[in-house]
RNA sequence: GCGCCUGUAGCUCAGCUGGAUAGAGCAAUGGGCUUCGAACCCAGAGGUCGCGCGUUCAAAUCGCGCCAGGCGCGCCA
């Protein structure tokens, strides 16, 4: 509003939403009128899809990145938590209004690919019956043995045949357990191809033409304390071959150069060291580096009721995404890894997901959903025909419990603004909690289909808006619920 | 030694762009089913917000210093 506008006319506006105002402990209470919360019952059933949708997005293009797993082993419970956070956060991202790309990055080159080849030839070799024993450090688990086993009668032709396959049968794998978990990408981006197409010694040059590499002991360093990195990292070794980061920069320029507003990218807590420098090479390329967020998603430490599972990636030993998705079942692990903050170290314990009970709260939200739906078929069976909602007389709903499902509804829209800004995804699984739990205590207390026809009218509307928005944030979360339990 | 994350009820955790009496679930205590599913609900109880100093009218929230736990620390990826 400018000054000096039509301030008195602005204000009987307001007033007329206001039931009163209160001056409390040097606060002013506003109080709206009933009939102006029952009003966001009938706005979510206009546009039960879109309603919450703040549109602040406004097609701005976000790239993720997430999972991005190396093709050397099986996918573990701690790329299944940065799956579900990133499917998560697209789908909020996507809601309101941005323009999604999710991106794996696929680690398909350098030594550690290597040494999967040389695994597997050892594992090969020993099916021979010859006794050839695995590199050291090279990767221990079973899972290469089945491989073996599966072209126990291929003979090898090309040099890199071992690392050919190995990654092929990896890959496929994973592609397999994020599908079973729920979790797409738009793209697949290999790092071969920075080396290919030249791509890496074009940004080493280009860097270097910018002023940001010298030349020390040998070998070629980045200055990125320029940005408030600790210390200048190595790009190019003494004995000639790259660092990791070398193709890491290249793919962020190729992140860069696609046009993104905004680039997400999702790492684990082994890449905390690595958040200074990706900034800083983001921005020696010229790209704003508050425009690159980098969220740390924490470790999962899984337990079985008391005991801490002890795990270690190098000796093979692991729970794989697979073998948990097979205990506690896909949703009940998406929802205990999102209902924490990412950056939150998360105790998992397996009784408590596959159990049936209290403890559970995957059970809580089912049950809350079930009840919804039996509802809507009472009243179907009554005669109740959705549409005849949409004709409710919201001023008929007065009870307490029935105010604050209202609140709650209501607000849904900033909940979601909230996330977007943040990227606190667990704040709709707090969310999603909440609602259900004053849904359950309506419930409890108040009958919705009744003798009286206009009453059950309007309440069944308000729980046909809860249940919209109950299924919309499911949804964004990427949980399924069941129909029965 | 340095960096990041964490420290809030017995347990697991929200709250941390500073604002009213610090919240939830589980566990424990007491109560509630003739009616849309009680896998639920209600009530009371449970706290030096790790410790100290500072900034502020106001600090769980911001700053500094400690203490404790986790993770990372390379011309590894």
């Amino acid at each position: 509003m400018v000054p000096g506008a039509n301030i008195t006319h602005l204000t009987r506006k307001i007033l007329d939403f206001l039931e009163k105002v209160e001056d409390k402990a040097g606060f002013l209470n506003f109080f709206l009128k009933k009939e102006v919360q029952a009003d966001i019952v009938r706005t979510i059933l206009r546009d039960p899809e879109g309603f919450g949708s703040p549109r602040l997005g406004a097609g701005q293009k976000v790239l993720l990145e997430f999972v991005s797993a190396n093709p050397t082993g099986p996918l573990t419970i701690a790329h299944g938590r940065q799956a579900a956070f990133g499917e998560a956060l697209a789908r909020i991202l996507s809601f309101s209004g941005y323009s999604v790309t999710k991106e794996y990055y696929h680690n398909d080159a350098g030594r550690q690919i290597r040494l999967l080849g040389q695994s597997l030839q050892a594992r090969y070799e020993q099916l021979q019956g010859k006794k050839l024993a695995l590199p050291e450090e090279g990767y221990q688990g079973e899972y290469l043995v089945d491989i073996a086993r599966k072209i126990k009668d291929v003979p090898p032709e090309q040099p890199d045949f071992f690392e050919k396959v190995a990654v092929e049968e990896i890959s496929r794998g994973i592609r397999e357990d994020l599908a079973r978990f729920g979790v797409s990408f738009d793209s697949f981006i290999s790092e071969q191809i920075f080396h290919h197409q030249g791509e890496v010694d074009k940004v080493l040059k280009d860097l270097e033409k910018s002023g940001y590499l010298y030349s020390s002991e040998g070998a070629i360093w980045f200055r990125s304390t320029a940005f408030g990195d600790d210390k200048d990292r190595v790009l190019v070794k003494s004995d000639g071959s790259l660092t990791y980061l070398a193709p890491d920069i290249a793919y962020h320029r190729f992140k860069i150069k696609r046009g993104y507003d905004l680039i997400i990218d999702i790492l684990g807590p082994d890449h905390h060291g690595y958040v200074k420098r990706l900034k800083a090479a983001v921005a020696a390329l010229g790209f704003p580096p508050e425009k690159l967020h980098i969220i740390i998603v924490q470790l999962t430490t899984l337990y079985r009721g008391k005991e801490k599972l002890r795990m270690s990636t190098r000796a093979g030993e692991f729970i794989t995404l697979k073998q948990l998705m097979e205990e506690v079942g896909p949703d009940a692990a998406k929802f205990f890894f999102l209902f924490r903050r990412a950056e939150s170290h998360l105790d998992f314990d397996l009784e408590v997901a596959k159990k049936q009970s209290l403890e559970n709260p995957v059970y809580y939200l089912q049950y809350a959903h079930v009840r919804m739906l039996h509802i809507n078929q009472y009243a179907a069976q009554q005669g109740f025909s959705p549409e005849e909602c949409l004709q409710a007389d919201g001023a008929l709903l007065k009870e307490a419990e029935e105010i604050n499902l209202l609140k709650e509804l209501a607000v849904f829209p900033g909940v979601i603004e909230h996330i977007s800004r943040s990227l606190e995804v667990h704040l709709l699984a707090e969310y999603l909690l909440s609602l259900a739990k004053l849904f359950h205590s309506y419930y409890q207390r108040h009958r919705v289909i009744s003798e009286n026809r206009l009453l059950s009218l309007a309440r069944l509307a308000l729980v046909r808006a809860v249940h919209a928005v109950f299924s919309r944030s499911l949804k964004l979360l990427n949980i399924s619920l069941p129909e029965r339990m």
